[in-house]
DNA sequence: CTGTTAGCGCGTTCAC
DNA sequence: GTGAACGCGCTAACAG
């Protein structure tokens, strides 16, 4: 910078000014350090402005996994927003290990970004606690922590989605639903579970206990394909009679399609499917995928529009968005 | 951290050390100092730091577009690399846009990133030379450049992919192969489609004459699904004796495939498809697509790789990878 | 309107 | 072994 300055000849406060557009300088002395910035291809040391304004117009976002095409779709809304404002993005992928999150959670604090988008897989609350700590404003994408209003919220109606997926089912007439169920300590994998439960009408069974129902059509998964066809297998062996599958997500129920179809077993015929989460994936296989739509892109941007708004404006209250998810019918169901 | 240095009873200097694991310190003065970064939950302030040490621990991934599954296979080698080594990734989707690339170098130089890699759509050149002026070493992804020794790159020989696959589709009889062709100053692409026309006996037509010859069955597209369906349409319009398509990524190919079926068009009896890449969905489409795979995740883990080798020894000489590309066959042709 | 100065939080080099 | 002083590149507040 001081390089500019020289060039220029003109001081180190002036070269700051017309960079920052912030006080006045003469016409003259603004063309000649644009010109010297020019030369030199100067580009300012964000590390060094950060250290001063405390910001760095960089936000953290944290996911289980963006090999999931439901999470870049969710990230894409955000840097589109953020790049919008000129925000930069430092992106995790914790492979849904809750070590590699909380991980994640000291990178964050240690790079002092602006503020973080958290796609929780467990334990959001000591996470959004570490945050909140270090004055780092937060704010919960997909999954959310109830009553918790400090902090806004964009999901999605998880509990709901469950329920619409099972009262499709039941319209189309079937009766003997089984479940693929997403991580344990998921939330909103336990919300999805806990709308199939009440669904079948066992409301008294609590999502952390359903292991020790085994008469249950449930079977533990854990959102990817492979064990989504893993966990088809199991159902069939153990619910020999289950005429439809609902999986807590796309690519758990398209791996129980595939799993199905290399068996020989046709979908809808002898077995139907319902996804959750409507990725591009859903259109694409054959049959095509009924699942609940999460409007992916639109929680992303709507999630950093309020992040960025709280930065803006810190005392702008935090807002709890949430989203309908719908059901899209289509072959499997 | 003078907060934890009043705490612990020592100076700052102390304090630096121990948590630097730098000099020598009475064990019990790392006693008192522990005790009181954990009391106090202290986390370095990494901006100060980088100001000082003039490294960041953070690499810059530029990507075109992580919502086509390929791209965060890449991410995820490299994420998993870098993490293993203590470094975070600023990801920057680009969205194919030159602009953004652009923007996105900037922002990188900005925040003094200590590596970058780059998955350049066009123009990779000015990009790498913009980073090397400013002093950050740069590898170079699934693209190359040529005779460019300076920079380490990994990329997988597109050329050779492209002839792999017209050699299959001869094999199996199909005469007539159409090209669903990538964005036009995307290198790979240029590659891919090189090794069409030298395969049809067409070496003569330079890939950026293309359009000026439209007697060839080449359609452009640009490597996403919905271009893919039509450049299809068009394909099938203006060349309708093709009888086998390939196509220059798989996204485009499962285009051509959801336009065929829903067409009423028998894939491969009617026209065969073969595409590139060898994403997640390949397999899970009916029928299961023939393509060309590139080996994404060890390409991601290579490539950061290098780039903290080049890091950690800055002597070290920059590597030029050319990984072989598989064809997979399955159902399209 | 502009040049100068004081830190931002930390690692590093010194004397102690 | 350890504390104090310096400076990284920049912005903000100040005196001119």
């Amino acid at each position: 910078m001081k390089d500019v300055a020289q060039k220029a000849g003109v001081g180190l406060g002036t070269v700051s000014r017309v960079l920052n557009k912030s006080g006045y300088v003469s016409e003259e002395a603004q063309q000649k350090v644009w010109e010297a910035v020019k030369q030199l291809r100067y580009v300012p040391n964000g590390v060094a402005q950060s250290m001063v304004t405390k910001h760095s117009y960089t936000l953290g976002v944290v996911l289980p996994d963006f090999t999931n095409p439901f999470f870049p779709g969710l990230a894409r809304g955000i840097e589109n927003e953020a790049r919008k404002h000129g925000y930069t993005i430092i992106m995790i992928d914790t492979d849904w290990q809750e070590h590699n999150e909380s991980q994640a959670i000291d990178t964050l604090r240690q790079r002092s970004i602006d503020g973080a988008l958290l796609v929780a897989s467990a334990n959001a609350l000591s996470f959004v606690h570490r945050l909140c700590e270090a004055k780092i404003p937060v704010v919960l994408l997909d999954r959310g922590v109830e009553d918790l209003d400090a902090i806004s919220q964009v999901t999605v109606d998880h509990y709901k989605g469950a329920c619409k997926a099972m009262a499709w089912a039941y319209e189309k007439g079937y009766t003997r639903v089984g479940f693929l169920s997403g991580p344990a300590k998921v939330s909103s994998a336990n919300l999805r579970l806990r709308g199939y439960l009440d669904a079948i009408g066992r409301g008294d069974v609590a999502v952390d206990e359903i292991e020790q129902h085994p008469e249950l059509p449930v079977v533990r998964a854990d959102f990817s394909f492979e064990k989504g066809r893993q966990a088809t297998e199991e159902l069939l062996r153990t619910h020999p009679d289950v005429t439809c599958i609902f999986a807590a997500n796309d690519l758990s129920a398209l791996g129980a399609l595939s799993y199905l179809t290399a068996r020989g077993i046709a979908v809808p015929d002898d077995i139907a499917i319902i996804g959750f989460d409507d990725i591009l994936m859903a259109t694409l296989v054959h049959p095509s995928l009924t699942t609940i739509r999460q409007p992916t892109y639109e929680m992303g941007t709507l999630a950093a529009r309020l992040l960025l708004q709280q930065l803006a404006d810190p005392r702008s209250k935090p807002e709890k968005h949430i989203l309908e998810p719908t059901l899209i019918v289509r072959q499997t169901c």
